[in-house]
DNA sequence: CTTGGCACTCCAAGGTAAGGAGTGCCAGTA
DNA sequence: TACTGGCACTCCTTACCTTGGAGTGCCAAG
């Protein structure tokens, strides 16, 4: 159906569509690509391409602009992932090797991001249920009230104020905080519930009520929050896409967690660069926005995503190699530390 | 110079110009107020006004729109704060009164301020250098790595991850941390460094050098994170507020926490509203912008800001009422916590 | 000091015209 | 069969002009 001069001409499109921000007439795409045949020819092509879906024109007798699935095309058969310059990993690297605990490095990615992409930035913290527990922490904050303090091996700190239940001995604090310990060292957060089942048997009866209260804060907790942090960066970039309608709807839809979760996607299905076009986005409001997304993690273990959002018409391949290459160095980052 | 007339016509200009977002001209001033004089009477008024700097013609023969002195005028003699009303005290109370951590509290805060304002939020996390000591805690994460960490009594947890400098057996790291919390319990954040000073004394002189490294960390952090933590919300409420120029460099603006800062001001001269209108604030790029802050604390304590930022025709009686209420409210969630 | 009247200014909105980029189609050519 | 040049047509964009109306300043009179 489309054959390579076909695909060159959507090529071409969509590239110059990404540097002008204007819909890309036949003559003008024989100027600036030398593609060997005459402004006719290539009108011929665009007819085709039309009928197909992949292009579209915005009114009768003006130039064409890619559709989404002409996007989707080019993403998928008709680019590369473009590395980063050398300079940039340089600057990448640097950026985040200062970086001293969690939410710096998190601080630090999504500025990152933004800056490399001119676009905005999202990035996830290391997801629960994919950590283990390296310390609890039992301390009492005030009368009658303890602050649960778990640390995970990702270096991420939750905390959470519980009601004392009228058990302020020092003595019993401690017990319960060293019977935690030797529950859930190393435990991985989605076993936490199993691990911790009988440990209330393993406690004097007075001392029963404090330890249910903090149990089930403690697994609200983790259930609550397990992959709910995320944050988001680079705001002022929406500001030069040029957005028709309602940047007003995607500033709001980018303060509510469970909205970015939902953009930023499932945990990947493979260890690449996932790219979510216009359209193919679960909310409305995003139909104009394009979501390229990774995951990052330490060796093996994915521990959560990252990505970027911008509108549909976007340098896919530089975007991809940025997000690509962030995704690694922040799983380096993390795994030595 | 301006007799009573004069100011309340002024005060009818501010009204309508803030409800209307249209210069605002002698003859619909006197339909919609009852000032019991003729428009051409007004006309002089605001000549003289004009004159004096109150307000401003946006090009001849057009309305007046009040000037920064002009709303200055009236927020000093002109207007009084305006309680909210019970209902959204009460949806105030509920909301906050959910919240079960400091980031929670801080980021429901956040939220609360910009939807009852329709304003960007902005919230300072409690001052360090006014917190005391809780606890101190000291995890090994790695090989070789420590995780430090320090508990304030506001509830505020500061994290850092630390070279272990080779002393890694848990007893070394146990008596470190005893130490820690006998020097440091209670202690104000602005006295550490004064009460750990020959705190390596008491230590073996092979776990000194780790005592060093701690410590270092420590005080940095104080020091680096002392007034640091900020946060904003509800940008999405900048989109219907018609910024003539730069809507982006308002946004760039937001995502630097020293500027934000610099925003809110010096925590209080008094404990009162504080409003900084549009030239009078340091940051250009903010010249046709208002900030209405307020201090909030715990009794006679002030622990930090938190304030709205608008455009300079903004409601300011309401605006200065959900402030002061927000600000005492979330005082009281805090010393509940 | 206030008021009605009046001439003047200037923005905002609507309508028209010119220019131009781009298209589709067709007939001709290799 | 595939490509090309030519041509008429469409429709957006921009500029310009016109008109209506809101608002002002000034003045003379109450």
């Amino acid at each position: 159906m489309l054959d390579d001069r076909k695909l060159a001409v959507l090529r071409a499109i969509v590239e110059d569509h990404v540097s002008t921000n204007e819909p890309v007439g036949s003559k003008a795409l024989v100027d600036r690509h030398n593609l060997g045949v005459s402004s006719a020819t290539i009108r011929n092509d665009m007819a085709v391409l039309e009928d197909e879906g992949y292009i579209t024109q915005p009114h009768t007798s003006a130039g064409r602009v890619p559709t989404d699935k002409g996007y989707r095309l080019f993403v998928d058969r008709l680019s590369t992932i473009k590395p980063l310059s050398s300079a940039e990993r340089r600057a990448i690297e640097t950026f985040l090797g200062g970086a001293y605990d969690l939410d710096d490095v998190v601080g630090r990615t999504v500025r990152l991001l933004a800056q490399l992409t001119r676009q905005v930035a999202v990035v996830q913290y290391p997801s629960l249920s994919r950590s283990t527990v390296r310390h609890v922490e039992l301390v009492p904050v005030a009368e009658n009230r303890l602050l649960l303090v778990v640390i995970t091996n990702t270096g991420r700190v939750e905390q959470r104020v519980i009601d004392a239940h009228g058990v302020t001995a020092e003595e019993s604090i401690g017990r319960l905080r060293t019977l935690l310990n030797t529950c859930l060292d190393g435990c991985g957060l989605g076993d936490v519930a199993h691990a911790v089942a009988n440990l209330p048997d393993q406690l004097p009866a007075n001392e029963r009520p404090l330890a249910a209260g903090v149990l089930s804060v403690l697994l609200e907790t983790l259930v609550d929050k397990a992959d709910e942090k995320i944050v988001f960066g680079g705001a002022a970039n929406l500001a030069h896409m040029d957005f028709s309608q309602g940047l007003r709807e995607v500033l709001e839809a980018l303060e509510e967690q469970v909205v970015l979760m939902r953009l930023l996607g499932e945990a990947g299905d493979s260890s690449t660069v996932t790219v979510r076009i216009g359209t193919e986005n679960p909310d409305a409001g995003f139909r104009s926005t394009s979501v390229v997304a990774a995951d990052y993690g330490v060796g093996d273990i994915t521990l959560a995503r990252l990505g970027v959002l911008g509108p549909t018409r976007m340098d896919y391949p530089s975007t991809m190699g940025a997000v690509r290459a962030v995704a690694r160095y922040v799983g380096q980052i993390l795994a030595g530390s």
